[in-house]
DNA sequence: GAGCCGTGGAC
DNA sequence: TGTCCAAGGCT
């Protein structure tokens, strides 16, 4: 009897450990699967199940966001943070209605071409919703495999070629339980794997993790520095993108004044938020993106 | 490819 | 208070 592959372990662990998560139930289509994959990118599981909720009770279709305004995604999108994911997912559902006939694409390249979608949605979308056979590789499982495969203590800061080849070669042959080895290598880095304090006592990994059989070695070199977020224009652009959130219609510029005292930076970022398609300037006013869309504006 | 882009919870 | 982290994407 050949040895037990690292799929087939971890996909019997995750038979049994696997979180009930509501996008991973049986019937959930395609648009609510991207959905929460857009959500989820950044985002921990526990703050995405409300607003994953609220977004699809609301715009169950792409058709529908689209026939929405880019104003209310983002003002939708709520406190989920990186709010440039909100006007993505809008220009999703709009370039899905337009090139797709409202059907979220099944091909990996027509995924990869919509906006917000990058190699990591694309794979879980193509695997997860529609039962296809690629490498889904996010930072867990580039964990994962960096331990139990190089004996390295972690992955590098992004996912590269050399990841998805990696993790092609441990994938099932059948597509369904290679989507499902997928998601069984990304709940295994998210609860045991995990990046402090992994919890080895309970891999399905052990006896023949890499990183665990060179006695877990730490990595060497300096470790990459954090982006700091107090005192940023990220810190600006979100309390910024907050007042305008709260309010319906444009906000004169001196209640935008208030939220931070030097005015050098709050323009930048404000500036850089105009830039982002964020929020749009009328007259000497600011609203979020797409909020004056359908309303009578007077012409001069 | 290094840096930027939010937010809130854990420690 | 400060650090680190959480299913990335884009330039």
């Amino acid at each position: 009897m050949p040895e037990e592959t690292f799929a087939a372990a971890t996909i019997r662990w995750y038979e049994k450990n696997a979180r009930d998560l509501p996008w991973r139930a049986p019937d959930v289509g395609a648009w609510a699967i991207l959905v929460s994959e857009v959500m989820l990118q950044q985002t921990p599981v526990v703050r995405v199940l409300p607003a994953w909720r609220a977004w699809l009770d609301r715009w169950p279709t792409p058709a529908a966001l689209a026939a929405d305004t880019s104003a209310e995604a983002i003002r939708m999108w709520g406190r989920l943070g990186y709010p440039r994911r909100a006007l993505r997912l809008w220009e999703c559902a709009v370039a899905i209605v337009e090139r797709h006939g409202g059907a979220v694409p099944t091909d990996l390249d027509a995924l990869l071409a919509l906006p917000g979608v990058g190699t990591y949605t694309a794979r879980a979308v193509a695997a997860f919703a529609f039962g296809q056979r690629h490498p889904v590789v996010d930072t867990n499982v580039r964990r994962v495999v960096a331990r139990a495969v190089a004996g390295e203590p972690d992955a590098g800061p992004a996912t590269r070629p050399a990841d998805l080849v990696a993790t092609a070669a441990l994938l099932p042959v059948e597509p369904a339980e290679a989507a499902k080895a997928s998601a069984a290598f990304m709940e295994l880095g998210a609860l045991v794997c995990t990046a402090q304090a992994p919890r080895c006592i309970d891999c399905p990994l052990v006896e023949r993790c890499a990183w665990r059989a060179s006695g877990r070695t730490v990595p060497l070199g300096p470790t990459r520095r954090p982006q700091r977020y107090a005192g940023t224009d990220r810190q600006v652009r979100g309390l910024l993108l907050a007042v305008l959130r709260e309010t319906t219609g444009p906000v004169a510029r001196d209640r935008l004044d208030l939220v931070w005292a030097d005015a050098t930076q709050r323009a930048r970022a404000l500036a850089s938020l105009i830039d982002d398609g964020l929020v749009e300037r009328i007259d000497d006013r600011f609203a979020l993106a797409g909020e004056m869309t359908g309303t009578a504006t007077p012409q001069t």
